[in-house]
DNA sequence: GTGGATTTGGTACTTTAGTATGAGTTGTAA
DNA sequence: TTACAACTCATACTAAAGTACCAAATCCAC
């Protein structure tokens, strides 16, 4: 929020010089009035593009952020969530316990634990649930 | 590319007009010269804002859409398509046959055959190779 | 209308996945 | 230090998933 009117209070001062220095030199004859007229619509033209990019960027960011609250609030252990980030890159138990240096009993473990906090019957749907709570 | 030469053309017209304008009434005396200026200002603003917003909506589609050439290429009939989005929909063999009134028998056929032509040991994984594809 | 692709489905089997239960090992907060 | 959560692993199941093969019905293009 601070950081919005900071940015705002910025851009009203970069406005008002720019006002304050085309018609200085319009009238001091240095500067045609139509260039003038051309940079601010150019100036304003960019700050018009990077507010929105600016603005967009934080959207497309927050919405494919991983929502660790949610993680937390659902129980999810650490090696639970490893293995989920397992089975979602399409692993078998048994692949994922080579990868994580556990026995495939140990995976199943923890796939029958993650299914019940998910609300999940299957690991597929554990997939899309997962990703509708945005924790993948 | 003419969508585009048009858009530029239009642009330059309403600049021209603009300028046009704002000088006209300035000089007339209907208008203050600040405030014709602080109006080429917002409407630049608006048409960087404008301009932006479209080609990231460009972007954006063309990430998620659709490939359905790919889907041509890797020979994926309607039929095998349509248990993908089952399984990606996190649904068991036999609720996809349900859902698409056939017997899990049939599911089994196509679901092994999506297998192989994505090139796929388990649902899970075709699930993330068809996500690269974006053929899901 | 014939031929090829698609869709359907069955049997028989193997392989994974998932459940239930019990139990030993850590780390760590009270 | 003890109590608890997290992690580990095993056994013994049951339930799905997946493969291989075969066969019939249907649809569509040439």
């Amino acid at each position: 929020m601070r950081k919005i009117i900071l940015v705002f209070g910025l851009l009203i001062l970069a406005l008002l010089l720019l006002f304050q220095f085309s018609k200085y030199a319009v009238i001091s004859g240095d500067l045609n009035s139509e260039i003038a007229i051309a940079l601010i619509a150019i100036v304003f033209f960019f700050i018009g593009v990077y507010l929105n990019k600016k603005s967009l960027q934080k959207k497309t960011n927050a919405s494919d952020d991983i929502n660790h609250k949610k993680i937390e609030d659902l129980d999810i252990s650490k090696r639970e969530y490893e293995v989920l980030l397992g089975i979602s890159e399409g692993l078998s138990n048994r692949e994922i316990g080579e990868k994580l240096f556990v026995s495939e009993s140990t995976i199943k473990t923890h796939v029958s634990n993650l299914l019940s906090k998910l609300n999940a019957k299957r690991r597929t749907q554990a997939l899309q649930i997962a990703k509708d709570l945005q924790i993948i």
